[in-house]
DNA sequence: GCTAGGAGCTGAAAGGTTTCAAGAGGTGTG
DNA sequence: CACACCTCTTGAAACCTTTCAGCTCCTAGC
């Protein structure tokens, strides 16, 4: 670290950090050969070094950065040339760290992978930057220890606020950041919380709206495929189902439960595989899963294997994600207002942190059954 | 902001933050009503207080946060019972500024939406994770602006490198990062720059092989959706398309080009349309896409205009995303390794920020064509 | 009993920025 | 010409942590 204190390492000793030390390289094609150049040096001018160059002082040069109508513009002029000529970039640790606030939001995902989440993310990123703001993006993958970490280090870095979709709401070291600062709003679940606004969809009602309309059609036999159980989604779509096969009078036992491990495209293939292997006569005529990536992998799996969807085997989705219209069959899914949840999230994260009066609130948004090819048939 | 010094705002006319004045609420279905709840209190305690609690001295606070082995067990636990009860959460900032180095990467990508790159931050997450670091994911939406903004951000913030899929390669804020202290590897493009490591698919490569396998199928009106011409990875894939022509013994103009204006599904259905317009003697037989996100939307576009796919078009895409596979007609795609290249990335920014020895790479990898329905047939 | 050495702890300095009370210089008024 | 007033600028203090030289206390060795 120390340039010059350390001067020269003598000999050819030196060790390496492990690891890259063979980089790997090309593939067989045309590779670029290894090319020189050295570490680079650490980021040099500050503050102080751009009010010298300009002859100007500290203050100065701090309100040309944050008050730029104050300072005449000729002394403007100066301090800005002299940043240029410096390459000056601001310390955003310091600044942080005196002036006490953070200009960004982070957003703690479920699954990057699924596209539910980036356009909630998009719909957070468009309203953030509306309000001046910019928005990391962090991804749990439904990894509990990820989450924990994420949010450990996010409130180290005193973040404005944290958006979460959690695997666990109730976990404790959620409940604990707002009381100790750190502003928090739940995405995608619905939470009777004291602690933080929640901005969600109403899954129950989804999960009876896919069953009614399965129902509808006729089917008997209907499988739910999702999980873990942990997750709140998870557990409200598939209560949305009993309840919905309660009302049309049918015992909630008769939802076929297929437990998966994760909400994936790889988790729907096998959920399809152990569906496929059923005898005919047992085998659900309807399936309903808890999000279009087990769907679509559902559906993969079971065309490859020779079912015929609809006439075999009903699918409806749920996120109603762009590829659930292109896919094999298009996919009868449930919709949700994907970036609208992100937006709404956001701005109550952001009243929340600049209005003295705000109040927590719970906001539901409905959600709406898209019929396709997969329940309804090539009709 | 100053909960004390403003005191109460008098009268009825606090202007609070627009936007937010009338928050959404529930949306038909059950509300759970406002809930009362006040600004939440500052982060308190820091390393003096909790000095002061376990009576000890600031520096042996410290050293229980960053060496407890030399610390006694005895007064470790002193200390880390205060921190408990005081709730102390390390200030990042204050480390970060005192010790100069970040615990943080990042990953700017191209486009959040498109899950060939959520694979790759996959890929950067795991080799990070590996390490100790954490990444924090940055969305420039294919937006120019947006881009640069997040560059001077994560430089201003000192994270220890930045990974990047760049929309405009040659930005001159690109390259000057590396020589201010931030290293910087480019994903998926190749660049020949003294800069920073690159590592990148062979895109030329990849077109030939998409072109190659058409005219192997006997298509001769090929045409080629993509765009903007910007993106390096559209202005390569065209360029292979072309040199494949060539080398056939067909012009290069022969490829019909349609341009779009972003790499998305709904671009793709735009060019679909447009596609299908034609009438059928100068429609061309098969379409090589810059991505899969326009193959998608294309094939779901042509699909539903009454075209059949592979026999009145064939479509190969690139990227060869999980949804490629799942799609109305499976899609023949340009594979690329997509985790792989995050993965190597990441690997490289390590070695660049730990090894005084590092010299800059360009790695390359070799892509593979996948061969589905889209373009087979369903023998 | 004395010393050397080690383990554990201390306290001040440093890191780059923002803030703010106070100062300097200039203009307009009576 | 004195004064009030304004616009700009100044420089020190504060933000919270880490670092490191030096200190104390103990033990082992002779």
């Amino acid at each position: 670290m120390p340039p010059d204190t350390t001067a020269n390492t003598p000999g050819p000793a030196r060790s390496s950090a492990d690891g890259m030390s063979t980089p790997v390289h090309s593939d067989g094609s045309s590779a670029g050969g290894g090319r020189r150049r050295r570490a680079a040096k650490r980021h040099a001018a500050g503050v102080k070094a751009v009010a010298a160059a300009a002859g100007v002082s500290l203050g100065t040069v701090s309100n040309v950065l944050n008050r730029p109508e104050v300072v005449s513009p000729l002394t403007r002029a100066k301090v800005e040339a002299a940043m240029a000529s410096l390459g000056f970039v601001r310390n955003e640790s310091a600044r942080q760290l005196r002036a006490g606030s953070s200009r960004i939001l982070a957003y703690l995902m479920l699954d990057a992978g699924n596209p539910f989440f980036t356009d909630v993310a998009k719909g957070v990123e468009d309203a953030a930057r509306e309000a001046g703001l910019s928005v990391f993006l962090c991804n749990s993958n439904e990894d509990v220890d990820r989450e924990a970490d994420y949010l450990d280090l996010l409130e180290q870095q005193r973040v404005q606020g944290i958006l979460i979709t959690p695997i666990d709401q109730n976990s404790s070291r959620l409940r604990k950041l707002p009381s100790r600062g750190t502003p928090v709003v739940v995405v995608d679940r619905a939470i009777d919380d004291e602690e933080h606004c929640s901005v969600a969809v109403n899954d129950v009602l989804g999960g009876e709206l896919a069953i009614a309309h399965l129902l509808e059609l006729g089917h008997e036999r209907i499988a739910y495929v999702g999980g873990p159980n942990t997750i709140g989604q998870v557990i409200d779509r598939r209560d949305g189902a009993r309840r919905a096969l309660q009302t049309a009078g049918r015992p909630a036992e008769n939802l076929i439960e297929l437990t998966t491990g994760a909400l994936t495209v790889a988790e729907g293939r096998g959920a399809g595989q152990r569906l496929a292997g059923l005898p005919a006569d047992r085998r659900p005529t309807a399936a309903f899963c808890a999000n279009d990536l087990l769907a679509l992998g559902l559906l993969q799996q079971c065309v490859s294997l020779g079912l015929r969807v609809p006439e075999d085997l009903a699918i409806v989705g749920y996120d109603d994600i762009e590829f659930a219209a292109a896919a094999a069959v298009p996919l009868t899914s449930v919709r949700q207002p994907r970036q609208l949840l992100g937006r709404t999230a956001a701005e109550l994260l952001l009243d929340e942190s600049s209005n003295p009066d705000h109040e927590h609130q719970r906001v539901i948004f409905t959600p709406e059954l898209v019929v396709r090819t997969s329940t309804r048939g090539t009709g």
